[in-house]
DNA sequence: TACTTGCTTCGAGTGCACTCCAACCTTTTA
DNA sequence: TAAAAGGTTGGAGTGCACTCGAAGCAAGTA
């Protein structure tokens, strides 16, 4: 139930070696999700353990935690597929993978413009309730 | 009148009564969507002409046009819906419509510096494919 | 008159991102 | 040994915000 995590955790910290459980609880991500991203290619290969269940290392969290900031971006979850598959691909991808980013944060920057343009309204909007306490129309 | 909308028609242009397909376009929601706004309790009732056409006033475009902002907060249509029953209720609802504001706005507030802290590691990762071109872990 | 355009209604369909279910297996605890 | 806890799978279901289709009526144009 955690945030996302955007800051790496401390190296005492790290095991390499998670249950789906574990990276549930440190990620935020409900299991099914975890597997639904890997059903889908948004991660890599996961390793699994002698009985087959699913061993995270401490590089699957890394990338979950990359995977959550695009999420946060609101980046569709197929442009996220994309980039994962250009990073199974290889280093010769790096310049299709940097447009992905670039095109990404082209998108955050006018959402942000958009929200601010939002709150300017919302602003207007407060004071207006706050001073005049009259009127009907909206 | 309430003076909120983003870009203002000039009073020239203004006539008092707009069928859906002038609405749909000066407001770029389609007019399925516009019916489907009025359905669900998200217009003030709006006028019909002897025929039973629907007529916009452009009290209904600027209630569009908030309505409109209101969106790109990202605001879900239930809340919207909220607040028009508010206004309908008459001004004892002032204090409520108010705290429905300033709610949406902390979430504004807050969505804006989930977004800044994702474009920070976005932008790292750009200077990351710009700089060093090496590396196969994201 | 025939056609085109635009309106009405209700209800069904779409796309996204999960979210859950059912049936089953393995490991740990009492 | 029995029960509980936690894992596996494929596929179905959910909630949101539209989005569209079908059948039908009314006004305007050739």
């Amino acid at each position: 139930m955690s945030a996302i995590e955007s800051t790496p955790r401390p190296p005492a910290a790290r095991k390499d070696r998670y249950t789906i459980s574990e990276v549930s609880a440190l990620t935020g991500l409900s299991a099914h999700t975890l597997r639904w991203y890997e059903r889908i290619g948004l991660m890599p290969h996961v390793d699994r353990s002698h009985t087959g269940q699913r061993r995270f290392t401490d590089r699957d969290l890394d990338w979950l935690a990359f995977v959550g900031k695009l999420r946060l971006t609101g980046m569709p979850v197929a442009d996220m597929v994309r980039y994962a598959e250009l990073v199974r691909e290889g280093e010769h991808t790096h310049a299709e993978r940097r447009a992905l980013l670039e095109a990404t944060r082209r998108d955050v920057l006018s959402r942000i413009s958009e929200l601010r343009s939002a709150l300017a309204v919302l602003d207007l909007k407060i004071d207006h309730y706050g001073t005049i306490c009259g009127g009907s129309s909206s």
